[in-house]
DNA sequence: AAGCAAATGTAATGTTATTACATAAGTTGC
DNA sequence: GCAACTTATGTAATAACATTACATTTGCTT
């Protein structure tokens, strides 16, 4: 997927998702962004749905919320399965890969026959931090 | 954790999960319930936390449903990480476990001094006999 | 019976996401 | 430039998922 350009509404929701530290929910950006003209829910999430296309943002569905790619230039997605942690106190996100997983969750399918689309893997608990 | 008497409204919830192919949404469980007296969405999140927490029911984040565990005997939470494929087309569950995953992600979090909670992993993709 | 903890009933509300339809902006070929 | 097409946007309404608050009941222990 080549590099393109954003539109207005999709940078302005990729800006609010990477200032932020910790993931923020569409209703969140939304409000983030009234003051550039947003009105109505729809508009955040057919941003952050290209932006997931693009691999620049994911959702984390185990918290309905989202987060700006943390490698973008990586073509994130096409390298393979992300992992993240997610702390629930402070928010902090880590994304990860390992091929380890990726290889065995594919295994897994294969031996199955299941053909794998979309994975998910997040570890919610407590970062170094917040231990 | 022993082996526990359900309630009423705990056991016709798993009763209804048990009977489907394929998860249930709160709100489904909640139609399908209705002629057992079932009045409100709180009694059937009520008793769905429980056996969540008696391991009789697995929560699929990335659908918003709920299935009942494949091999309750075994207690499942306690035995680890649960894994799920979602056929997108049937929506068959499948439920597995696997120790390298495992042991893989519980590496990642220690290294970060990470404490992990619950972790999901989800495959959302297409059966062989859906393929 | 008193006291306590767990479960239930019910209504209201909060949060997340989609459908439907009209309009506008960019792209391509002529 | 202009038609034809595709992509993006604006707006309202609604659907889907989940929780808060409070009153009441049930089952168990003392
Ligand atoms: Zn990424
Ligand atoms: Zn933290
Ligand atoms: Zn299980
Ligand atoms: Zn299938």
């Amino acid at each position: 997927m080549t590099v393109q350009q954003l539109t207005r509404n999709q940078a302005l929701v990729l800006d609010a998702l990477s200032a932020s530290e910790a993931p923020l929910s569409a209703y969140t950006i939304l409000d983030k962004l009234r003051g550039d003209g947003f009105r109505a829910p729809l508009q955040v999430y057919r941003a952050l749905d290209k932006l997931q296309d693009l691999g620049l943002v994911h959702r984390l569905e185990s918290i309905n919320a989202f987060v700006a790619c943390a490698h973008p230039d990586q073509d994130c997605c096409s390298h393979g399965l992300t992992a993240f942690t997610i702390c629930e106190s402070c928010g902090k996100v880590t994304e990860f890969h390992d091929h380890m997983i990726e290889e065995r969750l594919a295994a897994f399918a294969s031996d199955r026959n299941f053909r794998p689309g979309k994975t998910t893997i997040e570890i919610r608990g407590h970062c170094a931090g917040c231990a």
